[in-house]
RNA sequence: GCCGGAGUAGCUCAGGGGUAGAGCAGCUCACUCGUAAUGAGCAGGUCGGGGGUUCAAAUCCCCCCUCCGGCUCCA
């Protein structure tokens, strides 16, 4: 008896029945069947064991392949957990997923791991995988794996959770094991240990069991895992790069701003240089707001208790915002954790006509969130910080219109500063929501639409808006492949109702009109805090603070030195010169390690021909050149987007 | 907030019961130099803060603060 089964190039193979995926994969080819992991089974990833009947549509997936990495990491994970139940008897396992470069497993041990305890299961590990123990998947019922399980309270819950999701007791759940070992895993897994070229035990963290904070804290280890030894060593050479991009060691590098602890936590001061770049990063976002129909407004740090409470942030946000400040007279205030009621009250500050919508305020307001300690994180996550924010008073029937003209005008900007890959998380209407139904419908197909004309690739978040309306979130891929989220585009249905906001119809009719909150950048400081990492420091001309580092030769050329820099400053540059008392190639150094775009030295030649000699950020480097087409290459280099 | 790790000179780090060390940065002097580190000298720290143990604490113990890695939360 044969079968056949086709590939994906639709091509057919026969094979004699009863043929396994390891099978299918050694008659296509040797070195496949080396590489294969597991076996796509008519878009079902499974076990290379798998039998194979006639007519399935078989693709088979190498460890070098994502879903191959997946598999290869989960099957990491399981290792893992058998070492530890070797080290530890007794333990308890939770949970133990693959994850983007990388895998965990959740346990509880009564204690936490110690770096000496990775080490111990990292050589554990190394012997499951000398030993080259076959993983054996078996199906059994829930009343089975719950006898298998007895003395695991996670795995109880699990085997419990799928009886409920499946309505009824005694379905059944499948089951790896290798020699000794047993976890409750759908699958698939690896043929066998051996085939774990490469792993590494990372670090270990606590994490709530389900991610629930009120439930008990495991001990979580992260490891990682790859196809091959080099492709390992090349991650953790990624690890270190990023390492190296870090925004608050550039931040302190560069001499941009400090987080000193007398200050205290979350918050920045902005060094010259630093205030000179977010200074810039401000100038070029009111600079195109006002160019693209927004209106420039101002409001205070601090308001009354009372804005707040009929804003609901009060009664929803609370947790988040400074307590309150009670003045003599028994008034409270509250420091503001965003900046919307100030234009609500704007838009209220007096009657409404349609002709005025969509009416676009935008201030960059500097807020403060009283964030809880363990999640800051340098400008990326901090206490204080200046929002690029907007609120867009419309009509309904606008916001299809608005919602397109937003997302063109975000991506612009985002272009501007350089990123070129973005993607989208679309997040709709939740259990608990206000507002009307259809009218959640219409924005998010609205929002939907406005991605697609975009051409944004996006994932659609269901559930996950906040009850008041729903949002897109914009996020960047920076130069080394991490995303970012930066932009958020939300819609609110509840904020007008809570300001009776209204404004007058062409019948001379009241309506209410629809809200969005809009941050480009996200946070000024947040956004910075990206651009660091993604340009390593090494800031595009227009936003560097320092663009051009003047070295004199000898002392003799200091005065020469000056008028280059006047001339720069002249054409509106920013220029530095280097009067130190040092080699040329220690100054020279210095300015590449403070990742200035140019470096101008000048001595004796260029004294005498009115010339510098120019070294570009990227090792271009000419000498002789004159003054003028310096200047004029220098105002190329840095010009500003618009 | 929770779990773990760490705080020694401006930065990176050594020292681990017997009155504090290096490199870089800083300052001074010499050198006046053509594209990634010139040399010498000087100065710099109640070892994150408080309490305790001890004849003696940077070192051991307790509490707090800050930072780092996660969890949860999020711009």
């Amino acid at each position: 008896m044969a079968i056949n089964i086709t590939l994906p190039d639709g091509s057919a193979l026969q094979l004699e029945s009863g043929s396994t995926g390891a099978t299918a994969a050694r008659a296509i080819g040797r070195r496949l069947a080396e590489a294969a992991v597991a076996i796509r089974v008519n878009g079902e990833l499974r076990d290379l064991a798998v039998v194979l009947a006639d007519g399935d549509a078989v693709e088979v997936i190498t460890a070098d392949a994502d879903m191959g990495r997946a598999v290869l990491r989960h099957s990491a994970a399981h290792v893992m957990a058998q070492a530890v139940l070797d080290l530890f008897p007794g333990a308890q396992y939770a949970i133990g997923p693959a994850i983007e470069d990388g895998f965990y497993y959740d346990f509880h041990i009564g204690r936490a791991f110690t770096p000496e305890d990775l080490e111990a299961i990292e050589s554990r590990m190394a012997e499951i995988v000398a030993a080259d123990q076959p993983f054996e998947r078996e199906v059994v019922s829930t009343q089975r794996a719950l006898e298998i399980f007895a003395d695991q309270a996670f795995k109880r819950e699990i085997i419990e959770a799928v009886e409920e999701s499946e309505g009824a007791a005694g379905v059944e759940v499948s089951l790896y094991r290798n020699r000794g070992f047993v976890d409750l895993c759908r699958g698939p897994h690896l043929p066998s240990t051996g085939r774990l070229a490469a792993f590494k035990l990372l670090r270990t963290a606590g994490a709530y069991w389900r991610g629930d904070e009120h439930r008990p804290q495991l001990q979580r280890i992260y490891g990682t895992a790859w196809e091959s030894r080099e492709a390992l060593d090349a991650y953790l050479h990624r690890l270190e790069e990023a390492r190296r991009r870090d925004h608050r060691r550039l931040g302190a590098d560069l001499d941009l701003f400090s987080f000193p602890p007398e200050l205290g936590s979350g918050l920045a001061i902005w060094h010259p240089k630093g205030a000179t770049v977010r200074g810039l990063m401000e100038d070029y976002s009111r600079r195109v707001h006002q160019t693209h129909g927004y209106q420039l407004v101002v409001s205070p740090h601090v308001a009354r208790a009372d804005l707040w409470q009929q804003s609901g942030h009060l009664g929803f946000y609370a947790e988040t915002m400074y307590p309150l400040m009670e003045l003599d007279d028994g008034d409270r205030y509250v420091l503001k954790p965003m900046n919307c009621p100030f234009h609500i009250l704007i838009f209220a500050s007096r009657g409404r006509s349609y002709r005025e919508l969509p009416m676009r305020l935008f201030e960059l307001g500097t807020v403060y969130r009283y964030e809880r300690s363990g999640v800051l994180h340098g400008l990326l996550r901090a206490r204080g910080f200046t929002q690029d924010d907007s609120h867009i008073f419309c009509m309904e029937s606008q916001i299809g219109e608005e919602l397109q003209g937003l997302l063109d005008f975000s991506l612009m900007v985002l272009r501007d500063f350089g990123f070129e890959a973005f993607e989208a998380d679309l997040s709709t209407r939740p259990e608990k929501f206000v507002g009307r139904p259809e009218l959640w419908d219409r924005a998010t197909v609205a929002l939907g639409e406005a991605l697609d004309r975009a051409g944004l690739a996006y994932t659609v978040a269901e559930g996950e808006g906040a009850f008041y309306g729903p949002k897109i979130d914009l996020h960047v891929r920076d130069a080394i492949g991490r995303r970012w989220q930066v932009t958020t585009l939300q819609v609110d249905f509840a904020q007008p109702d809570n300001f009776s906001l209204e404004y007058a119809t062409a019948d001379n009719t009241r309506e209410r009109p629809v809200m969005i909150h809009r941050a480009l950048f996200g946070s000024v400081e947040r956004f910075l805090g990206v651009l660091l990492e993604h340009y390593a420091g090494a800031l595009p001309g227009w936003l560097a603070p320092v663009q051009a580092t003047i070295v004199p030769v000898a002392d003799r050329h200091h005065g020469y030195a000056g008028e280059v820099a006047g001339a720069l400053e002249a054409a509106g540059l920013r220029p530095e010169v280097d009067l130190a008392d040092d080699t040329v190639g220690e100054k020279i150094r210095r300015a590449l390690t403070h990742k200035h775009p140019a470096v101008l030295v000048v001595g004796d030649r260029d004294v005498a021909a009115g010339t510098v000699g120019l070294r570009l950020r990227g090792g271009e480097e000419a000498r002789g050149v004159a003054l003028a087409d310096a200047l004029e290459r220098l105002g190329r280099e840095c010009r500003p987007p618009r």
